[in-house]
DNA sequence: TATTAACATTGATATATATCAACATTTCTT
DNA sequence: AAGAAATGTTGATATATATCAATGTTAATA
């Protein structure tokens, strides 16, 4: 496999000149991890930036008294960078991987060197940086001032439409997982789910959750 | 006043050249604002930079049915960007003067073309940044996770270490805006504070606080 | 298949937090 | 100085949320 006929690279790296993705190509390594497995591990030295090739994963904060904080979830083909970059070289938050995925790490001193020859590339990587930056703004803004159920449509509607794209999805994400995104306890997820599925606003099965009625749960999004 | 001679610009200015210093010197203006005044709003257009030369801000998000989420406060010298610089040329937080503020408001082109051609200037201006979304991260968890004593604490901690430096500042900060730092109701704000002051912890005069116990305020802070 | 371990569910209870209402104080305006 | 407006304070009450305990279910493992 190679990084310049590679499809399944992050957009960012498309913006790289043949020459450079030589040299990323020549300073990658690809890793396949299963269900469970870490990808990265917050309060880690940061060696590798990450692009996603396959799979889902999720990224969180480790909190406090072992709870975690999801900031999102990270698929094919999003980069992975950090504060940490310019910062002091360690990962901020982990990443675990929810099914199997295949995911290229890139050193961090190619990626660096490479960010300040090409400003295209550097530009790009500055918009999604930023574009994480006021995402967790929103999430501080959802999470503080809504109040569970609203929380949770907001964690239901950022899956069926930013994440799968669909308004069914794979149970890959479990409770524990949900609760974990909207700031609540596994045992309130699993209540608010059930008052959804009791008012018909989504169907969950043994293996996947359906959205029923899409412009109720973004009314319980805004009202909060 | 001349950028060059200026001993109150940006810590991140200083690592311009005299070249560069004189084309932000011909592309600035410098405003003061009374308290209350509004240095910068949300949603409207991001035409320049800020570089604070004197008094002190807030900078919040405007966030659900006009309840505001106090970020950070600005003093000097801090610079002010944001995360619409590099993605819609958008404010996503508004900036309100708590003193009176003296600001210089740098040309964004002007801004962008420097980022671009001197890298230790582009270099430090990503550690700002990256240093403001760790921070977002470490708000995101502790206002999540911890309940109102904790968050107060952090809250408090935060303005007597980190933004006046002092076991005592003026009381420039509303109880409206302690609450709206700490993701809770004045009401319940006004009453975790009374707690404080009956245990010791603080004493609110007309005009200041005081931090009486540090020991027992960090205490509240790691116990949430 | 038996056995654990992880994950999920539910109702009852306790706790945390917001809201409300009434009032006090300060600050601003005329 | 008077009035109005903003801000601060408090206790009572209602609501939101977490925790607990009991139990069920599914998935991993021997």
């Amino acid at each position: 496999m190679n990084c310049i006929s590679c499809d399944c690279k992050s957009q960012l790296f498309s913006l790289l000149t043949d020459e450079e993705l030589d040299m990323v190509q020549k300073n990658r390594v690809n890793v396949v991890f299963r269900p469970g497995e870490t990808i990265r591990k917050q309060g880690t030295a940061m060696t590798h930036v990450i692009s996603v090739n396959r799979g889902l994963a999720k990224l969180y904060l480790e909190g406090i008294e072992n709870r975690n904080a999801i900031l999102r979830l990270v698929k094919p083909t999003n980069f992975i960078g950090g504060p940490g970059i310019y910062l002091d070289m360690m990962h901020h938050y982990s990443v675990t991987a929810l099914m199997e995925s295949s995911v290229c790490f890139i050193d961090i001193h190619v990626f660096k060197k490479i960010i300040k020859q090409n400003s295209l590339f550097s530009d790009e990587f500055m918009k999604d940086f930023s574009r994480n930056t006021l995402a967790a703004y929103n999430r501080l803004i959802n999470l503080t001032q809504k109040q569970m159920p609203g929380r949770m449509a907001d964690t239901l509607l950022y899956l069926f439409h930013e994440i799968f794209q669909c308004n069914k999805f794979p149970m890959l994400i479990s409770k524990q997982d949900l609760a974990d995104h909207s700031a609540m306890s596994k045992d309130s997820a699993v209540k608010v789910l059930r008052g959804f599925q009791n008012d018909a606003i989504i169907r969950i099965t043994d293996n996947e959750m359906i959205l029923l009625d899409d412009e109720a749960m973004k009314k319980i999004s805004r009202i909060g």
